[in-house]
DNA sequence: GTGGTCTAGACCACC
DNA sequence: GTGGTCTAGACCACG
């Protein structure tokens, strides 16, 4: 899964996951030449439209960040840009922790709560993960 | 000023006031019974329409974040017992935290490094708090 | 046409929908799933404005009754458990009686004959769920 | 208390308490010559604006309902109309009544619940006028 | 085609 | 002065 996309954001689908893939070329998850998923694979995953996902594909390869090549499929272009230092990738997700904590105050939820809720997410994921392993 | 919009970001600038007035109830910036701007004044300042900002002030309402007096004002609400049921709560900020969890995934933030920037937010959230509290 | 607006009652348009809906909703009239009139249809339907529409579902849309979709429309939710705890649904309902009360007062309705009134209109209600049962 | 008022109904206040006054005069609760609260008294039992009380009691002149004599205070005017049937007072109340089983039915209060509600509530609502009575 | 957002400007109810 | 509602018309995101 390339993306992951919140409906309720207010940020168009099609921009959420160009953000995404930048923050995963630029993290390094993803590297020059590697393959991304196909228009309708990924519209599938996403149970989005495909005019969406072309759309981001679409903006992706405007900003040069990926290239199209007909009929082979969509792949990340190997610029120089190196990947961010980890101190930039803490900020962005810093700003969404704390918009997390200002969510958790309002429903009264405690630090303390906030925290095992957190470990208990990530158990879960590293299940789907390994379900998903499993499977593949 | 109470609020800072971004014409760019995506966001519908409603939900972003929505957040900055509930991010500021929260942190202890504003407290109960403090008065918020007009919807008037508010829109004045942000340059924007003045249906925006009684938007914004509608949704923070329906939200019980704030309480709206006609020909009075707006202001904020003592933040009693939230509504919602605890295992309700709990589920919303799951939601939120699978898509952190799913993010930290791409920027390539092992587990422990999210727990750690959870706990340091927390601690940040707090201080913010306790120097409102003295402030006031 | 699912609803019908009076203009002179002072209920703003809006609400007066919003009611509507609901009333349909619960008496089985509309049923989880049910589209609902697209806005513009909705708005030409009522000679009302675009917006006017758009707002009355969106209040219903808050209040967890019917679900939109970008591009697909809007759709009655199947109804599952209210999110608010039993106390503060209690109340909500107890502040909606004491107003019936105080009118029946003045109306110079015995309380007794206020107490089989309400069995007379719950009796009739179900009436009406079974009809739609019946006819769907 | 010669009227009550919602102020979330979206019903204008000075129109509600136009309503209730026609209400309480139609069903014999107020007779010709009967004096209504001053101006200042009503705003301050209704917790409104004393414009908004002195508005109610104007259009109510202007109707010939009552009739204010300067200096003394208002009365309702004797005028030919027979108190309305118990039948017809009977409908008012029953369409109030629908819209409270309609909210119950979506906060999931099943019929006894609401019944036994409505019970709770004429109790409180009798000893509240006892209290009065013994005060004033 | 769908719903969502924003602007501009009007009128009303209320303090 | 305050907030609330409605209209009219524009543009965007999405299916």
């Amino acid at each position: 899964m390339i993306a992951h996309v919140n409906f309720k954001s207010g940020v168009p689908v099609y921009l959420q996951i160009v953000q995404q893939v930048k923050a995963a070329a630029a993290s390094g998850t993803l590297r020059g030449g590697d393959a991304l998923p196909s228009v309708r694979v990924l519209a599938e995953e996403l149970r989005i439209n495909r005019n969406t996902a072309a759309r981001a594909y679409a903006e992706l390869e405007a900003e040069g960040i990926i290239e199209t090549r007909q009929g082979a499929g969509c792949f990340l272009k190997a610029n120089g840009t190196s990947p961010l230092r980890k101190t930039v990738r803490s900020e962005r997700l810093a700003e969404e922790l704390d918009a997390v904590i200002v969510h958790a105050h309002h429903l009264q939820i405690s630090d303390p709560e906030l925290q095992s809720l957190l470990t208990e997410r990530l158990e879960a994921f590293r299940q789907r993960q390994q379900a998903n392993g499993a499977t593949h």
